[in-house]
DNA sequence: CACAAACAGTTGCGGGCGCAACTGTCTGTC
DNA sequence: GACAGACAGTTGCGCCCGCAACTGTTTGTG
């Protein structure tokens, strides 16, 4: 019976988990962040915002918060941002004059459309260099991740 | 043959893998700072350059930039950070007068010591959620993807 | 209706970070 | 030996971020 990875009582930094999402994660982040970062000036939380309005056809800043796990001010300065740039636009109230709705405006839904067929190549060019079954198992042990530490949306 | 993950031709960023590791990596993160961050007073960069020293007995910051991925910069604070606090000391010099080794003090080597079993323990519980195929599975593809980014050590 | 508590979103402040430029050391070339 | 370029590590600067406190709105309770 072989420790696969943490299961010892020495530290190796190299197969310590936490410590390799991380890297990982900075290492896809910084990636895919050339896509947007350069040419259309955009950063991740100013990226992300627009992906979910977009993906959403319009929400609030809370529900940003709920599903991309931001902090709260974090989003409130790339809406700011990405309002000053008239990309997205507020929509008139609802009930609630608490909520801000948003949505994107024609400069946004372009830039978005743009924006999507490039981040879904990156993202399969990422993958590729995995098996079928290589991706499946990985894409199972990150949701199994998700679930318990309650990183599910909504 | 369906579609597993971006392979449409619409984004959700839900089931879109970089911003999922993104997410799950902070949430990893948040979770095993709190073994080092209250009680300790370390941050995330300091712990990282305790944990190459340690694990290394001794190496320099060129060393730790090369393994963790950390900007230079920040691994320079760090490292000024842990000698203000005398955790960590400096070696006298090898032949080359550029570098400076890094060891642990008595100190810093008893925080290591109380930290790596608690930290080894944190990465247990979080990998508990998985079978052991799972697991597996999982390690295989972050391997994968470590490799492709040219992320593993040296 | 009045008031307290909860909630959506914003902002002042202090700290951490990356970039670029710097110091000091080493190496190669003539 | 002198000098240019590479390298290890540090630091000034501006920006981004999280925290805590704030504004404005809604909801619940009497």
């Amino acid at each position: 019976m072989r420790a696969r990875s943490g299961a010892g009582t020495r530290l190796r930094l190299e197969g310590f988990v936490p410590f390799r999402l991380n890297r990982l994660a900075a290492g896809v982040s910084g990636h895919l962040a050339e896509i947007y970062r350069g040419p259309l000036a955009l950063e991740v939380p100013e990226w992300r915002v627009m992906a979910t309005v977009g993906e959403r056809g319009g929400c609030t800043a809370q529900q940003i918060v709920a599903s991309t796990r931001m902090h709260k001010t974090r989003v409130s300065r790339a809406i700011a941002q990405l309002l000053r740039r008239r990309l997205i636009a507020r929509l008139p109230s609802p009930g609630d004059r608490r909520e801000r709705p948003l949505r994107l405006t024609g400069a946004g839904r372009r830039m978005y459309a743009r924006l999507v067929p490039l981040a879904l190549a990156r993202e399969r060019a990422l993958l590729g260099c995995m098996s079928r079954g290589e991706l499946r198992g990985f894409v199972t042990g990150l949701a199994r991740l998700e679930e318990s530490l309650g990183l599910k949306n909504r």
